[in-house]
DNA sequence: GAGTTTGAAACT
DNA sequence: CAGTTTCAAACTC
């Protein structure tokens, strides 16, 4: 895989290639793709690496660029996760961008909240005033939220445009290929204490803007954002409702995460009271933290790394120029680790980690575009930065503090220069970061995203062929660095830095092994990593590449992915007319565990990691991997994809029950339990619309939870084909449980089971009454806790409903957002935890194998708008409609569907 | 926070 | 390819 690396620093050898016309870019395939339906299978232009399937175009890209090059680490020398990345990009972008959406709208969510709530006015910039809306609701807000998207998008693009050409650019622009920044454009080599220096000067004078305010927030993302094309595009499309969600949805492709949000905002804003509501209600937090608890399991080192990576990418792509005189063209590399000069102990500020950005992803770049979905990881990576920034902005307006971003902001040294190129940037700046002080918890949620949305990208790959296009472009050092992709870790500390993100520990590798989730994520160790005598440093870029070559030349996929989607073409073939399908199955990991002891239920378990990853993300849902064959697992009780198996939801439930049952039991008793269920279905179903539709159920009941578990399970499809809905089973499953309530505080009476007649989506949406009710339990936050109660099922279609119940979800997390940063914390879901489930009642759920027409719930929780909404559809037509199409491959529009459950998930 | 466990990465 | 060692994260206390 990722050639990149063998060919390295050459760069050559991909970027032919590379060399993507605009068209290719991926902006274009998803504005092409705009039609929700339709997935379009992207042509995925520009991806390729030309040979390989999935080089890691994007860390090739670096060196393919004949400007930058050099910059090394940064982007094009991880070769992994340029091809990887690349190819999966379709994917990775898909959940990326869902998480990021998730996490926007969460963070829209919290805002919103806020405003209603706190009432906090949120003097600052830009986004606050389009945040709030006069009225402050959570409707309003919503809407807002919507025209957010679309209005940050813009308004990033513009203010933010201007602003960082006027403010960063000037610096870091001017540099052009040394982009990065301005900083230590020659990063290379030159002394660690000038590369301090350097970065401190540029942190200190970003920390001076983003202190200025709004100047801040725009400087980072300034550059990038005004071409980009899809932004406009949305901004557009935001003026339009109806038109303007689909739009956004579309552009989800590249937006995905936008556009979820979106959508999730326009659900969300029917149901305004409701909504609000829902959110105010502790129960939300509750689910937030479970949500968070989720998520934290991503971060586990393998979502680490691939977050990191991604960022790599994504930096590589941007990186490129400004590398260009790196070390690739400097050609030093040489220095073997050993030998390198010294190596920094901890790092120093002033390497902060590239941080993707759209932007640069844009500029530099023409990323392929993900086949199926058209995401891309740049796409990812800024639309995560977007909704993320969003997010930020708006809170982080309200307090004001900036720090991490501020420091990262400045560009790192290696800090991969933005493009400028207009091309690519489908996604929004990330106009909020730059705006507003931010919160911390502004940022870990945005933090938050940007991780999922990196971690999904790097894992989930598609092969693509599509040679991405490094354009150098103008040096970025921007804002968009400022922002830490990182996963937030455990609360413990981990290796946070203040800032939140999270970094390396390494002792002895020196940064320079795998062991480094710094480095195998194609990313130098920053400041706020804890590593010692660190190599991985823009000072020895050299050293790095040349580390980064002779593991390529050992393995070259070592930098890959992990996850890949292998079957997506069959399948997609099966089951999207537009080709783009997407097989959630399709993504596993590329390599199998090798677990004995942790059954796959630990974080240990990269395959486990990759779960959680769903789970959390279960907006995108891409990823399903599971355990596959490829696997040496023992006792494997992976619930997403046994060893041999399909994936316990799909096949166990479709075809053997009663084995699932048996063998799962446990499992599945965790996983009722814990309250979450995934589905594939959705994904696998080619009914479903949304590409991502993992569905993640949040049971409230124990005993519905397992009956919901089951259900998902069958949900998933029916051997047949045919699919039937989840919830169409046991559409109510859920009860009420005030009992057990894994989400402790949150607990759904009845789950809404929404159908949309139109869109063919299907939302399930718990109850919010509970919701608020049972705020007490605090569930979440403890990992532990989980156990029983409320559900939440998102399945989705893939906007819409995603977005709806997603929506749900993460407004009410939005407003506990203060807990985002936990949510990537929690290792194992407390699935893992334990809680028997009665198994009993999947089979109650189960049956049949058609689509039950939706039930038509209440809407909960925002029970009178949403509701409405919901029931009627229209909002979710209008968000959800795009899906994403190019993302999932299974995806199909409407209900239709064939597929398979072999489509569905693969895991075997 | 220290120590143990775990499994990937690296090595043989 | 298999076995062993090294490593850092995950986990436990």
């Amino acid at each position: 895989m990722e050639m990149d690396s063998p060919n390295t620093s050459k760069s050559t050898t991909n970027n032919a290639a590379e060399s993507v016309p605009a068209q290719d870019s991926p902006v274009f395939s998803f504005i092409s793709n705009l039609s929700p339906i339709q997935p379009v299978k992207a042509p995925q232009v520009t991806q390729g690496f030309p040979g390989l399937n999935s080089p890691p175009l994007v860390f090739t890209s670096p060196r393919l660029n004949p400007h930058s090059q050099a910059t090394f680490l940064k982007r094009a020398k991880f070769p992994g996760l340029s091809a990887a990345k690349l190819s999966g990009q379709d994917e990775g972008c898909k959940n990326d961008a869902a998480v990021d959406a998730s996490e926007t709208l969460v963070a829209q969510m919290k805002t919103l909240r806020t405003n209603c709530i706190e009432k906090t006015s949120y003097s600052n910039s830009t986004m606050d005033d389009q945040i709030e809306s006069p009225t402050g609701c959570p409707d309003q807000f919503l809407t807002d939220i919507v025209n957010m998207d679309s209005a940050d998008l813009n308004i990033s693009a513009d203010s933010t445009i201007n602003k960082s050409e006027q403010i960063s650019q000037p610096p870091d622009a001017v540099t052009g290929s040394q982009g990065i920044s301005s900083t230590p454009p020659p990063i290379t080599r030159q002394s660690e204490e000038v590369l301090k220096e350097d970065t401190s000067t540029d942190v200190s004078a970003v920390e001076t803007d983003i202190k200025q305010g709004d100047s801040v927030s725009e400087d980072r993302s300034p550059a990038i954002e005004p071409e980009l094309p899809i932004d406009h595009a949305l901004t557009n499309y935001d003026q339009d409702d109806p038109m303007a969600e689909n739009v956004e949805v579309g552009q989800a492709g590249l937006l995905d995460q936008s556009s979820y949000l979106i959508s999730g905002s326009m659900q969300i804003d029917e149901g305004d009271e409701n909504f609000v509501e829902a959110t105010e209600a502790a129960s939300t937090k509750q689910v937030v933290k479970k949500v968070r608890n989720d998520s934290k399991a991503f971060q586990h080192r393998g979502i680490r790394r691939r977050c990191l990576q991604f960022e790599d990418a994504q930096r590589d792509v941007v990186s490129n120029q400004p590398v260009q005189n790196t070390s690739d063209s400097e050609g030093p590399t040489s220095q073997p680790l050993e030998t390198q000069p010294t190596p920094i102990n901890g790092h120093q500020a002033d390497t902060v980690q590239p941080v993707l950005h759209p932007r640069n992803m844009n500029s530099a770049l023409k990323i392929p575009k993900p086949s199926g979905i058209g995401l891309h990881l740049n796409s990812i990576v800024n639309s995560v930065q977007a909704g993320s920034g969003a997010i930020i902005n708006v809170k982080s307006a309200q307090r004001g503090t900036f720090s991490i971003r501020g420091k990262r902001s400045v560009p790192m040294i290696n800090s991969y220069p933005s493009d400028n190129s207009n091309s690519s940037s489908i996604f929004p700046p990330p106009v909020t970061i730059s705006a507003s002080p931010d919160d911390d918890r502004h940022e870990s949620h945005a933090s938050l995203a940007a991780n999922f949305s990196t971690s999904l990208s790097t894992y989930i790959v598609k092969p693509s062929n599509k040679s991405v296009i490094l354009n150098p472009v103008e040096d970025q050092s921007t804002p968009e660095e400022s922002f830490c992709l990182q996963l937030p870790r455990k609360k413990s500390s981990d290796s946070s830095d203040g800032d939140g993100c999270k970094r390396c520990n390494c002792k002895k590798s020196k940064c320079l092994k795998l062991y480094c989730d710094c480095f195998a994520a194609g990313i130098y160790c920053a400041d706020t990593c804890s590593c010692q005598g660190c190599y991985n440093r823009p000072e020895y870029e050299d050293t790095v590449l040349e580390t980064r070559q002779q593991i390529e030349s050992r393995n070259p996929l070592a930098f890959a992915p992990k996850i890949v989607q292998k079957n997506v073409e069959p399948l997609a073939s099966s089951f999207g007319e537009d080709g783009t399908h997407f097989t959630p199955a399709s993504a596993r990991h590329k390599r199998g565990c090798n677990c004995k002891k942790s059954m796959c239920l630990k974080k240990y378990c990269e395959c486990y990691q990759l779960f959680l990853l769903e789970l959390f993300l279960f907006l995108l849902g891409k990823a399903n991997v599971g355990c596959s064959d490829g696997c040496r697992c023992e006792g494997c009780k992976n619930v997403y994809g046994k060893k041999g198996e399909y994936g316990i939801m799909t096949k166990d439930v479709l075809n053997e029950e009663d084995t699932i049952e048996q063998t799962d039991v446990s499992f599945i008793e965790k996983m009722a339990e814990s309250g979450i269920e995934l589905y594939n279905t959705e994904l696998c179903n080619p009914h479903n619309l949304t590409p991502l539709t993992p569905a993640l159920q949040f049971l409230n009941n124990r005993d519905d939870a397992s009956k919901a578990w089951f259900h998902s399970g069958k949900f998933f499809q029916s051997p047949e084909s045919e699919y039937i809905a989840p919830y169409m089973m046991s559409p109510h499953s859920p009860r009420n449980s005030d009992d057990n309530a894994i989400m402790d505080q949150v607990s759904f009476d009845q789950e809404i089971v929404y159908d949309n007649a139109e869109t063919g989506l299907h939302y399930q949406i718990p109850n919010p009454d509970k919701w608020a009710n049972n705020s007490k339990t605090p569930s979440f936050s403890e990992d532990k806790h989980y156990s029983s109660a409320g559900s939440l099922c998102w399945r989705g279609s893939p906007n819409t409903p995603m977005a709806q119940s997603s929506g749900s979800k993460l407004v009410q997390v939005s407003e506990f957002d203060s807990d985002l940063s936990n949510l990537m914390q929690d290792d194992t879901p407390e699935i893992l935890k334990d809680n028997p489930t009665p198994l009993n009642a999947v089979k109650v759920s189960s049956p049949n194998k058609k689509r039950v027409s939706p039930p038509h719930g209440r809407p909960y929780g925002f029970t009178s708008s949403l509701s409405a909404g919901l029931r009627t559809g229209r909002k979710f037509i209008l968000k959800a409609v795009p899906s994403f199409p190019p993302l999932t491959p299974c995806i199909d529009s409407k209900n239709v569907q064939t597929s398979d459950s072999q489509n569905c998930t693969g895991k075997k």
